[in-house]
DNA sequence: CGTGAGGTTGACTTCGGTCAACGTTTGTGG
DNA sequence: CCACAAACGTTGACCGAAGTCAACCTCACG
């Protein structure tokens, strides 16, 4: 499909690079040279691959606006979502391993990204230990990540997956700064279903019965929470919460 | 439960390090140092803990001989099966993220472990590229673990998932030098069920199916793979490939 | 040899998938 | 700017894979 056309105009210190910079509280001279080996590019629209499985591990990105997903293709043709990124996430570490990617990214709508060419960072990072660090840490976030989603997919229902992704998304939203209670989050319905480990089919379902109770208002792209307690306790307990929506009526 | 008592004795080599020391060949000056900062305990016995979720992160942990699990409880009190682990991994960066352990690790057998104490580690790892790579490699190997997990939970079913981890515990086993057709894997059946995010029941009756079709033979802790090609088979393919095992003597 | 944890098997239930029909929105070209 | 097509989303009926519950087996170990 369209690749991602790299024309580099250099510099963007504010760009996406909060996960890098602040967390540890760089000097600004790091932050300067940091900045020094950022390419930004200029933007990237919708449809269009940061990187796909195969290709060689080159660069990591720094997502500054917008919005990409992070995906696999299983041997059967079906589609795995593993991700969602938005402002302040670096993606790209999964092919540091064998020096080439192993799932694909593509923007979800129209994007800015800052790209980090590894090889550079990782010199300058042995240079500024604090940089080293956030690298790290940044990975060890990635692993935590990682486990979370089994936990979503090993233990939890459909009614808890569809509540624990809106919760999560929610703070997601509110730890970037964004309103948190009434966002725009420009991804499919069958997206999300399959990053859930549902159908979209069951997503449906779900999404019809949080919005008879009230619960959550997600139309398209805009999602509102009219009732965040509510949301988080059907995120985090076991047994299905959800009384059949049929059931509340004739209650 | 048992803490581990770290009776530290230091010098360890050979010790489990293979992850870190033999990927990118690490000059035999920057063995001697990493060598001098890791920590050998004498001997972690069955049900002991190397790290409990909660705790402050200080050591990575290489896994010299023997082999643990990984796993958190869930809010409603469950374990969820994160991962085993047998020599040669390292594990522990979990705890990176927050300076505090994110997920449990026990010893699932007499294990023998190095400590690598991280803040030495990483101030090491400034001064040896190389072995600041193998850091960052580690990491991204353990992404990428957890997006394969990720898969198996979301795509597969339970024949699949069954088939797949015994496979890839014969591939575990082979790429370490041991016999792959032939070994033992002291774990219960529950903790692989658990892991696969299924019930030890249906572990259990799968496990039946694969012995009568003459496929896998896993009794206690004894596992031999009787017929490879039909697993690998299994393992990777979407529809539901297993026969009831009725159904075959039926026909 | 008895006990208890772990494992197996069967009968039944149920959650979520599948299939199909029908709305609804978006975007494109006449 | 409208019309139409195609993609997306919703809803219902049905089905089946895996979970649950319960009984029983077996093996390791004191």
């Amino acid at each position: 499909m369209n690749e991602l056309k790299t024309t580099f105009s250099s510099g963007c210190s504010s760009c996406g690079l909060q996960r890098i910079c602040f967390p540890t509280g760089l000097m600004r001279t790091d932050i300067m040279r940091l900045d020094s080996i950022v390419e930004r590019t200029p933007k990237v629209t919708k449809g269009q691959y940061l990187y796909k499985a195969g290709q060689t591990f080159e660069t990591l990105f720094a997502i500054k606006a917008g919005a990409v997903k992070a995906f696999n293709i299983t041997q059967q043709g079906e589609e795995q979502i593993l991700g969602f990124y938005l402002p302040g996430d670096v993606i790209g570490m999964d092919g540091l391993q064998d020096l080439m990617h192993q799932c694909n990214v593509v923007a979800l709508e129209s994007t800015t990204v800052c790209l980090l060419p590894f090889d550079q960072l990782e010199r300058l990072a042995l240079q500024i230990p604090a940089l080293n660090h956030q690298l790290l840490c940044l990975m060890s976030r990635g692993l935590n990540d990682g486990r979370i989603h089994s936990e979503i997919l090993s233990k939890r229902n459909a009614d808890q997956r569809v509540a624990y992704f809106v919760w999560y998304l929610s703070r997601r939203f509110l730890s970037r700064g964004y309103k948190h209670t009434e966002f725009r989050f420009g991804v499919l319905h069958r997206e999300v279903a399959m990053f859930l480990g549902l159908t979209p089919e069951t997503f449906s379902r779900i999404l019809s019965k949080l919005m008879e109770l009230n619960i959550v208002a997600w139309r398209r792209k805009d999602i509102q929470i009219l009732d965040m307690a509510a949301l988080a306790r059907l995120a985090d307990e076991k047994v299905l919460s959800l009384p059949d929506v049929l059931d509340v009526k004739q209650a």
